[in-house]
DNA sequence: TATTGTTATACTCTATAACTATA
DNA sequence: TATAGTTATAGAGTATAACAATA
């Protein structure tokens, strides 16, 4: 079960390869966790990741959200979060509405049953991850919080110089 | 296109929610890389992922991999490793062979020209990665390499203990 | 003409479980 | 009986592109 990608670049320590070796042991570590995750909330509240991803984003959205902008902070095509809002918008725990003057726009909303839902959802999904991560230093942490953070600004940047972002993120 | 999920759970500094700020963190990180990533290697080789982490298997093992063990390297289900193997199959990337006493073991062997691609993806998925990280401080990618090793270690110590994972990795 | 969102399509991954054949 | 791998199934995610309504 135990993802092994990253010892197939060899065992060598030094520096080469080490941009690599860090992302593919960032893969095989999210890999694991992720499909813990998956597992326990599929198991205990019949959703998905991305799902997750989409009802958190709206549940500190008290106005909702236009499917555009879910889309660029979910990270999922405009056509594909159209599914994924249906989906949830079936379990009822969201709804869409054209509300504003533009009549193309479509706003999506938690019900207040989604709103109840994702709380649970959300403490339970906290509560998974302080045990997975239960004894880890917060210095450490703390460290690896900033870090990363630094990772993901470097990534965006090179991928924005590439042209492959329209927007850039705060 | 950024994933902004880790915004969600709000700004506070304080440590309370250290764990899940860090996850939310990894994860929208390595969803940002693995998408281009993925979209890369499709683009270039036609392949996807897990394919790339089934031949990186593959290919330090000169004699094949059994199926079984394929399977616990990539962390993906023994149904699935068959479909993954028989497209992999199919684009002639490798071959599936019982040659063993016992009769119920197949292993999956690249072939030459498995081989020759691999390591052709290999050298691109490297040099694309050195692109997104260039400019990070080796360093911090190297002390970054090592806790993040720690999470995963203790990550799946909890999944063991859980009853969630049949065998330990090294 | 450009933008918002939908529809359509094709493929892959994922999870689960029943099944075959060997041991 | 247990194990290795396959088959079957259902559901969801992903990428791409064409499309309708509106601006």
């Amino acid at each position: 079960m135990i993802n092994d990608l990253e010892m197939a670049v060899g065992d060598s320590h030094d520096e080469s390869k080490l941009e690599l070796r860090l992302w593919l042991r960032l893969l095989s570590t999210t890999k694991l966790i992720s499909q813990e995750l998956r597992r326990r909330l599929r198991t205990d509240f019949n959703a998905t990741l991305p799902q997750f991803d989409v009802l958190s984003q709206l549940y500190r959205e008290n106005d909702g959200l236009r499917l555009g902008e879910l889309s660029q902070r979910t990270m999922v095509t405009n056509g594909n979060v159209t599914g994924l809002v249906e989906r949830l918008e079936g379990d009822g725990l969201l709804v869409r509405e054209r509300l504003g003057q533009d009549k193309r726009v479509t706003v999506a909303k938690l019900t207040e049953h989604g709103r109840r839902e994702f709380e649970k959802m959300a403490a339970a999904h906290e509560s998974w991850l302080k045990e997975l991560m239960t004894g880890l230093d917060p210095i450490v942490l703390s460290g690896l919080f900033s870090h990363i953070g630094h990772i993901k600004r470097t990534a965006i940047e090179h991928l924005a110089r590439a042209g492959e972002l329209e927007t850039l993120p705060d």
